[in-house]
DNA sequence: ATGGTTTTTACTGCGTC
DNA sequence: GACGCGGTAAAAACCAT
């Protein structure tokens, strides 16, 4: 059983297949080893309290009353909400929808509210449409919000800000979603997205955020395109034995790990067109080709790599 | 706006099935 | 001949200044 820590996470001791660190995934709920991989425990329960005691108080008199706090809620899901007409009883009918919509009208009351309470929606739609976890549309709804308290956020394109905070959201909890999947769920062009993009970064001063790995990529294009485990399998193993850093920077990480991918493909004797791998991977061949050119320039691939895999 | 970097487009020749 | 592969040059896109 897990329990709630600080910063979400709680180290084990270790793993029991190759003596790794542990680490308990409060989030998922799980209990994974941080080298291999091993999943210890899933489906853990969380025994803590679903609310936020925002003080001692609160946590003392442990009230237990309504949904969490949500940042996809303009009012953050604090205020009440008429849920729908019991099907039996007497509630008139016509007099019980007339009161929920007027107490709908008093929720959003000024223009100001009402608009956020749209993009929020808004937001949690294109997640949706991406599949992303609850967590990212909870980051994007907030980085969303801080644009606004910072007034830069006004008089922008509705779409291309929740786009751009959608992003951000992604990068900042390491989920390898590409301004073109999120410009294409959002129905925009990708120069908007990429635009508000870095006007956001530009004007809170966020540190850079990192790309998520190469690894994310790489388990991302061969998911797509149903490649044989040890093909992807052999494509980490290079990806990790080989120090990247010297000729990626600047260069799409989809490229990369299409050419590692590749590379794995052909030492593995699978026969992968590069045509497909660059299309699941959404660059162009060329790009692959001259990924693959560059690492194998860099770097010698050893054999006694392949009967480690 | 501009200039440097990267990616894409479009086209080539080569070998193989 | 169709296909996959490797290469090239020029255009386009991208991005920091």
């Amino acid at each position: 059983m897990l329990e709630k820590p600080e910063n979400n996470i709680i180290l084990y001791n270790n793993c029991p297949t190759c003596n790794g660190r542990l680490i308990g995934d409060y989030d998922k709920g799980e209990l994974v080893c941080s080298t291999c991989g091993f999943v210890l425990e899933d489906n853990a329960v969380d025994s803590g309290p679903e609310w936020k005691a925002l003080n001692l108080e609160d946590k003392e008199k442990k009230v237990r009353v309504g949904s969490p706090r949500t940042q996809t809620l303009h009012d953050y899901g604090l205020s009440t909400e008429i849920g729908p007409r019991p099907s039996t009883g007497k509630y008139e009918n016509s007099n019980y929808n007339r009161i929920k919509k007027w107490q709908t009208r008093l929720r959003t009351s000024n223009p100001g509210e009402r608009g956020l309470s749209n993009v929020l929606t808004k937001i949690t739609e294109v997640c949706n449409n991406l599949d992303l976890p609850r967590n990212i549309t909870e980051t994007s709804a907030h980085i969303y919000r801080n644009t606004l308290k910072q007034k830069f956020g006004k008089n922008k394109s509705i779409l291309g800000m929740t786009s751009a905070s959608i992003y951000l959201a992604c990068r900042k909890c390491g989920v390898s979603r590409t301004i073109t999947e999120i410009a294409r769920a959002a129905g925009i062009e990708k120069k908007q997205v990429s635009k508000y993009f870095r006007l956001i970064l530009r004007e809170t001063d966020e540190s850079y955020i990192p790309h998520p790995s190469i690894n994310k990529y790489i388990s991302k294009i061969s998911n797509k395109g149903k490649f044989k485990p040890y093909v992807e399998r052999l494509a980490l193993k290079l990806s990790s034995e080989i120090s990247e850093s010297k000729f990626s920077s600047g260069k799409t990480p989809a490229g990369l790990a299409a050419a590692y991918l590749y590379i794995a493909a052909v030492l593995s004797s699978q026969t992968i067109p590069q045509k497909d791998i660059s299309d699941y991977a959404e660059v162009t061949e060329v790009t692959v080709r001259n990924r693959c050119k560059e690492i194998i320039q860099n770097f010698t691939i050893i054999h006694s790599l392949l009967s480690k895999v």
